[in-house]
Formats: structure tokens, sequence, C-alpha cells
DNA sequence: CTGAAAGCGCTTACAG
DNA sequence: CTGAAAGCGCTTACAG
């Protein structure tokens, strides 16, 4: 007979389809003696809801979206973006919601799936990451109405309630810790500069290494891959004043680096010390394991999992929420300048 | 007025739901000249259809799952996952399908997603990875109808359709090159033993060792993380004969064992020859470089997806495919072993 | 606390 | 080729 309907549980159970839908839901409209019969029946019947028919009841579509812009053949999906999320999916899971995840090429095709899942009902809400400077989509959800947590901040992020670490106290803990070692010529491989959190990263480095009296601090803008990551890498230790400690926005970007350290005879972390802001798998693998900024990404999935479920449930309950600062783990690959 | 639905087109444009609806989606039923008007109609009114209304009139979810049994918190998306996943997007978007992942703790629990997303009517189809040996997943999938591609093979997955590349033909190419350059005793850092295609791999290899007269040919089975990666490789390197060759499952655990043999000193490609099964970014970024089997992922999610599609269309299509074999890309960690 | 009914936005036989 | 109607499986006012 196929699968079981609420109308087949209501038959069974000798009640409407309307005191089936309340027992089932949690709602007020039954007693509890009739919800208790009702919830037997159907798990006798091994009824599951038809979500599409929920949906269309207007109740939620019971999945949230995430959508990333970067080229489809160049995705590496980073340890950080693998962490996220799992902990999105876990913390999403709780309350049965799907995540759907989708990459696209760029932000214009990114708005373009935005306003596509929400008219075609597909999502209730979103989750947005990778902040940019002047961010088109930040206008964009707020016009459609669609619940949205933002992964970044603090600030420049509209109305949207956002969930975000303190990534200049991250930077500075860097720099002094560097500085404390004796390094006074340090460079910083950056992100995309479109980030927001690039520019907050720079300004930081700049910041410190004024107060702290640095002969070099300079940030160069990469887009993240390990391509440019390693050029960059080899620019500079060509260079006659080399840096004697290289900052990587990611870790990708900074094993690729030590890489080209290896390979160019420089060592590390005698001649050269490396930092990573991303810890991960990656960073602990290689020889010497890498120094990095230590944070717990997959918690961090799971309270913007939460956050999001909050305002799906009340509007009003946005809120912003800091977590932790990322504190540095010290592994080999940082040491005392040798000079 | 909130969002146009038919019902508003047809208004419009003076015809009823049920024309709309078959000149929306193309089918035969209206005539070219009506069939213009009403997707001018439905442009202008910037209609979307409701995936919800949709599936439950009957229609597709427009959505197919893929479901990934691994402990949450160790989830390191391998590049080769982020490559396939890449991949099976690019497929499935160019029919507008979208992909709802999800990673659950292990196989009973991913079974458990199989038959609640397919009673609820989430997702039209599936994939499948990760191939066991005696696979519970295959008879579930049978069991409940759903269309599904099986990444893996040959063989082995009942009546579903697979999408495989031949392992045995990779892993013969990998020992006869190693054997050519001299090497004697090679050992093998394999995957999980619960997969086929760990097996597949270690079979291969025992059959060219016999075949080549090789002194030794052991394999080790691991859990694919960088741990036991590692911890093998230092294993192997303390023997008094130990192997002028380790061929690696993954290419975390080729990184892994890289960095454990620059720690302990033997040098790569000198004393040590390093091959991963797995090429990605990864085995590009370490120095030296690590000799890869090379496959165009990406290329493969895009048949899978191709695959399942077509399946969807037609499940009388169900056909396996063969894609190419991986071929060896030789950088810099293989090499005459020097004694 | 409960029932009967309408409605969500589509698709799909069934008549004409 | 086209129209009017029923139905997909739920949810939610609205009466009682």
């Amino acid at each position: 007979m196929g699968r079981p309907t609420i109308a087949d549980i209501a038959r069974q159970a000798g009640v409407s389809k309307g005191a089936v839908s309340f027992a089932l839901n949690g709602r007020p409209g039954v007693s509890e003696e009739t919800r208790t019969r009702i919830l037997r029946v159907a798990e006798e019947m091994k009824w599951r809801p038809h979500s599409a028919a929920r949906a269309l009841g207007g109740a939620r579509a019971g999945a949230v979206g995430l959508v990333l812009a970067r080229p489809a053949r160049t995705l590496g999906l980073e340890p950080f973006f693998a962490q996220l999320l799992s902990g999105l999916q876990a913390g999403f899971s709780v309350h049965s919601t799907a995540l759907q995840l989708l990459v696209v090429e760029d932000t214009a095709a990114e708005i373009e799936v935005y306003r596509r899942w929400a008219s075609e009902h597909r999502v209730d809400g979103f989750v947005l990451v990778d902040l940019q400077v002047r961010d088109p989509r930040i206008d964009v959800l707020e016009e459609l109405g669609m619940p949205t947590v933002v992964l970044g901040g603090p600030g420049k992020h509209g109305k949207l309630p956002s969930v975000w670490a303190d990534d200049r106290e991250a930077m500075l803990s860097i720099v002094e810790y560097l500085a404390a070692l004796g390094h006074r010529r340090i460079a910083h491989l950056a992100g995309l500069p479109a980030f927001q959190h690039t520019q907050r990263r720079i300004r930081a480095l700049r910041d410190a290494a004024k107060r702290l009296g640095l002969t070099e601090a300079l940030s160069l803008p990469t887009d993240f891959s390990d391509a440019e990551g390693a050029a960059a890498t080899r620019t500079l230790l060509a260079r006659r004043e080399r840096p004697t400690a290289i900052i990587y926005d990611s870790d990708v970007m900074a094993v690729a680096g030590l890489g080209v350290a290896t390979e160019m005879g420089v060592a590390v972390p005698g001649e050269l010390s490396i930092v990573s802001f991303d810890d991960s798998v990656l960073a602990r693998i290689v020889h010497p394991p890498l120094t990095a900024l230590s944070r717990d990404t997959f918690t961090l999935g799971e309270q913007v999992a939460q956050t999001l479920l909050a305002v799906l449930d009340d509007p009003a309950a946005a809120a912003d929420l800091k977590t932790p600062t990322p504190r540095l783990t010290v592994r080999e690959s940082t040491a005392v300048p040798r000079r």
C-alpha cells in the first residue's frame, strides 16, 4: 500500500488528520492520551514525514544553504572548511535540518543561487562565509528576507547576525610571539585582499609592527593558492635582506612555503620561522611541524548552526556571538632567529 | 503580492494552469504559439518553481544525496573528495539538481540516512562511495529502489550501476616502475582493509611481486589517517632491512610518511622512494614533490553525476562505466635505490 | 480538546 | 491542442 500518510494514521487511530498533525509536531490541541496513541500508531505504521508536503503546507523546508564561491576545478576544500562543514552538520542534524552545499564560480553566481533557492523555498536560511570588504551579498540576503548567519566580523554585515573570532587579537599574538623571539623582519603572506579578515590581519600586523618597533613588516596579498604561496615565498627568500619569519594566512600556503624553503636550502626554523594562521592535519604532518593558530573550527561550525537555528525559531533572537580568540600552538617551525 | 504562482501566470496569459505547467516543463500539450506567450508572461512575472510543490505533485525532489561515513571530528575531507565533490556538483548543476551532503559517524548511521531521505522524498537518488568488501548498503539501496550510482568496482555492487577505474592496473604500473628503477624491497601502506579497493591493491602488489621476483612486498593496513601513516612509516624505517620504496594509499599518508623520513634523516629519494596513490595539491607542495598516480577526479565526479542523471531519466539506462586508468606522474620522490 | 475543511503550488490523468 | 478537476501529503485557521 505504499508509504503511510497521516490520513492512514488518522483512520487507524480514529481521529482527524489535524489531530495527527498536532500530535506528530508536539503542538497543543490534542490530549496527552490521544497524542500517545497517535504516536504509537505512527510508529507501528513506520510513518515518516514527506518533506515536500511539509514544506508546501507552510512549514519549513528543513534545510539550510551554504554556497561557496570558488573556481570549481581549483576547489581544494581546505581543512578549515572541512572542519567547519563537519561542525555545521553536527549542529544542524540535531534539529534534523539538512545542509545543502553548493560550490559556484564567483560571487555573481552565488547571489543567483541565493535568489533561486529562496524563491524555490528550497532552504529556510543561509550561512554566509568569506565576508568581503564591500559585500554585495549582504544587501541581497537582507532584501530576500532570508534568515542568515554570517561567519566573520565584527561589524560590516548589515543587520545579519554574525559569529566571529577576533582576527586582530590573533594576529597580534603571533607578532608579539615572533618579536619576543627576536624577529625584526617579518613578512605576511595574506589572502585575498577583498576579504574583510585579510584587511583586518594586515592592519593588525602594521599596528603591531609600529608598536613593537619592527624593522620590516610586509603583507603580500595572494589568492590563497599553494602556487602563489610558493611563488611569493620564493621572491621573499631571494631578496638580499630576507625576512626571518613569515606568517601565512592558510595552512596550504604555509606548507607550500615550507617546501620552497627546503628546496632553496633555507633551514626552518634556523634561518626562517614559519607560522600558519590555520591549524590542521596539514600543519602537523610536515617536517618540521608548523607553529599555528589553533581554533576549534568544528565547534565554530556548531555555533554557527545553533545561531541560525535560533534565528529560524525566532527572528528577534538574532544576536552576534563572539567566539574564543584562537591560540598559538607552538611547534618546531619557529625559533630565535640565527643572527 | 508575494511570489507569483502558475495560477497567476494562467490568469495573465488567459489559459489554464495545466497549460502553464506543460509550457513551463517543455511537454507536449500546448501549441508553440501559446507556449511562447506563457513563457514570456512567466519571465515578466519573474516566476520560479516552488520546489516543494513540484516534488509533491509527483515530480522529482531535484536533489541527490551523498552520505559519507567518517567520524565527524576527524573529517579532514581529503583532496580526493574535495575534487570529486566539485565534479559531482558541476555535473548535477547542469540539470539544476542539488547535491545534499551529509557526514555521519558510521555505516549504520549512513544506512539510516538513506532510509530517511528516501521515505521523506528528500532526494531522487544517491551516490555511493567507499565500497566495502561485504557492503550492507547495497542491499538496502536496492530494496529502497532508489536510483544509485556506485563509485568503485568492477563488480561486487549488486545490480547498481558503477563508475570505476582499474585500481589493479594502476597498482601494477607503480610496482613495475619501481622494479624497473631497481627496487626489490617495496612496502605498501594500504587503507582500511574493509574497502574493496584496498583489497584489490594489496592483491595486485602481491601478484606483481611474484611475477617480478621482488625480495619483499609488504602491505600494511591503516585507517588512512596521517597518524597511522606516520607510525607505520616509522616502524618500517626502524627495521634493519628496511624497504627502499613505500607506496602510500593516500596523499595525506604519503606526506606524513615523507615527514617521518625527513625527521629520521632518511633521504628521499636517495635512501627511500615514495609514491602516492592519490595526486593532489598536497603531493605537489611538499619538498621533494611526490611521484603520484594522477587521475582526473573532477571529471570522474562529473561522470558519476551524468550516470546518475541518466538513470533518473531512464532506469533501464543503467550501465557500468569504466574510466581511464590513472597514470603515474613522476616527480622527485622516486629514484634508483642507492645500494 | 477535537473535527471537518480549505489551502499550499504544482502535476497529471481525463474529458472535450 | 486545451480546460476543468482532482490529487500529492501535509498544516492551519475556523468552528464546535
